[in-house]
DNA sequence: GCAGTTGGTTCCGGAAAGCCGAACGTTTAT
DNA sequence: ATAAACGTTCGGCTTTCCGGAACCAACTGC
C-alpha cells in the first residue's frame, strides 16, 4: 500500500476503502484473507464489510466477498457524465475496426491512468494493477502521452505522489529518463511503449485536446510486440493520428451544436 | 435516504458512502450543496471528501465534486468477473440488433436491480434513481422476472428491506398486487411493464437460469409504449424467448468447455 | 476599491464511535 | 465425531471523528 500522506483523511473510511482495494487485488477474498491483508481484528473487518455491503459495494457469495454490481452502475454514470466521452467511444470503435490492434481511450485522474473505453477485459485486468489502483502514468503510453502536455510542475507533483515504480524490466524508473522520454513524445507527437507496462506488449498513444488546449485524455493502440514490423508500425501511427483528428473534430462539432441550441433557447 | 437497519454499520464509513450517493443524485455537487444535503458540518464534509478523493472515488473540478474514474475501473472489473457475463453481453448485442427496441441484461443484488449490459445511457440515468441506488425489484420488469423465480420468503425479505415505493402512478404498491403479478409472470414465462418504472415506457423481461435452476439475471427489451401494437408485441416476446434460449445454451457450452479443459489439465 | 458571498482549509477540545479480544453459532472437511 | 474456518455478537478502553470558529482565496456587484 503506497498511500501518500494520510494527514486529514478519515481512518475509518480509509480502512473501508482499503478493503475494497484488497478485494479487487485478491479478485475476491474471504474474511480470513482480509484479516491477514489488513492487520485488523476479525470483528473490525466484519464491521467494515457489513457497512460496505449495506451500501451495495460488496457482496458475499459462497463465503467469498466480492465487489458489488453497484460499481457497474456508478461506473456507467461516470462514463456517460462528460459529453465528450460519447465522442471518445465512437472514435475508439472506429479505431478498433480500422486497426488490427486493440484501441482504447484513457484519462488521467489523481495522477493515475484509467482506461474508459476499449477492451476492458484486458485494460482493466487486476493482474496488471498495483495496490488496487489503475496504471501509473510513467509506465503506460497513455500516461506518457498525457503528461507530456502538462507543465513540468504538475508532472513533478504526480511523480512525487506516486513515485516511479517499475512494472517490467523495461519501465522508466528515474526522473531524467522520464523527462527525456516526454521530450521525445512532444517531438514526435505520440508516445510509444515497448513492454514498459506489460511484458511483450507494444503500444502507442496520442493525447487529444480541446480547442483551448486542455487535455481530454489519450487514444491508444496496443497489441503483442512480435507482430510489429516497420511497415505496420507506420500504418498504426497514421491510424492513431487520424483517430485523434476525428475525435477533436467530433468534440468541436459537439460544442458547436450545443452553442447553437443555447442560442435558440 | 431509506437506509434499512443501521445496527452494526460504521457511521463514519456510512457517512462517506452516503456522500457518494448524494453526488450521484445531484449529478455533481459543490461542498455547500453537500453540507445542505447531509446536515453535517462543513469541516466534516471536507474530511470525508478528502478521504474519498485520496482513494480516487471523487474528484474536484471547477468547484464541483464528481465521482471519479475509479468507478469505471472497478465497474469493469465487476462486469468481467463472472464468466457468464460475457455470454450475457453477446446475447444482449444479438437481441439489440434483432429487435427494434433496446435490449439489456440486469441482475438482482441486495434486493435491487442493476443493469449490467445494454444502453447504459438510459438504464443507469440518475434521473430514474432513488437515493443513489439502482432500481427496485417491483417497479422493473427485470426485477419482477427475477423474483418470480425466488421462494416467497426471499421475496418478503426484499420488500421488507426496501418497501414498495411507487415510481409512477402505475407502479405496484401492495404485497397482494405484487404476488398476484409474480404468479402471472410465472404463468406466461416473462414479465411485462407498462409505465410502471418510467412513464410512457413499455418493457418485457425474462429470467435466465443455470442448468441447476439458479437465476443469473434477466434479459429485457424496452421502448416507448406508443409503438407497441398487438403484432409487434408478439414478435418482441418471441425474440426475448429466443434470446433467453441462446443465453442458456451459451452458458451450458461455456461450462462444458471449462470442464473439458479441467479434465485435460 | 471594498464589502459580501461562496468554496475550500486548518485547528482544537469534548464526546461519540471504532477497534480489539474473546466467546459463541454454523457450516465444511477430515 | 472432531476440528477447522467463516461469520456474528458484545462490552469496555481509547482512539478518532465531529463541530464550531476562524482564516484564505476567488469572484460579484456596487
Amino acid at each position: 500500500m503506497n498511500r501518500h500522506d494520510p494527514s486529514g483523511v478519515l481512518k475509518t473510511t480509509a480502512a473501508s476503502l482499503a478493503l475494497v482495494d484488497h478485494i479487487l487485488e485478491l479478485e475476491g477474498a474471504t474474511m480470513g484473507e482480509l484479516v491477514e491483508a489488513t492487520d485488523l481484528a476479525k470483528s473490525t473487518v466484519h464491521a467494515h464489510l457489513k457497512t460496505l455491503a449495506e451500501y451495495g459495494y460488496v457482496v458475499n457469495i459462497d463465503n467469498e466477498y466480492q465487489l458489488g454490481a453497484k460499481f457497474c452502475h456508478l461506473g456507467d454514470y461516470v462514463r456517460t457524465r462528460k459529453d465528450y466521452y460519447r465522442v471518445a467511444q465512437e472514435t475508439v470503435s472506429w479505431l478498433d475496426s480500422e486497426s488490427s490492434m486493440d484501441a482504447d481511450f484513457a484519462v488521467e485522474e489523481h495522477g493515475r491512468i484509467v482506461s474508459l473505453y476499449g477492451d476492458l477485459e484486458f485494460a482493466n485486468s487486476p493482474r496488471f494493477l498495483i495496490d488496487g489502483s489503475p496504471f501509473h502514468v510513467h509506465t503506460t503510453c497513455s500516461g506518457k502521452a498525457i503528461i507530456a502536455e502538462y507543465p513540468e510542475t504538475r508532472v513533478r507533483e504526480i511523480i512525487d505522489r506516486w513515485g516511479l515504480p517499475a512494472a517490467t524490466d523495461d519501465s522508466i524508473t528515474t526522473e531524467e529518463e522520464l523527462f527525456a522520454e516526454l521530450a521525445t513524445v512532444r517531438e514526435q507527437g505520440y508516445a510509444e511503449n515497448s513492454g514498459e507496462a506489460v511484458e511483450g506488449f507494444w503500444a502507442i498513444g496520442k493525447a487529444v485536446k480541446s480547442p483551448r488546449g486542455e487535455v481530454y485524455g489519450s487514444l491508444n493502440l496496443s497489441g503483442p510486440a512480435y507482430v510489429i514490423d516497420e511497415e505496420t508500425r507506420a500504418t498504426q501511427v497514421e491510424l492513431l493520428e487520424r483517430a485523434a483528428e476525428r475525435f477533436e473534430q467530433g468534440v468541436a462539432e459537439l460544442y458547436r451544436t450545443q452553442a447553437d441550441e443555447a442560442n435558440e433557447g
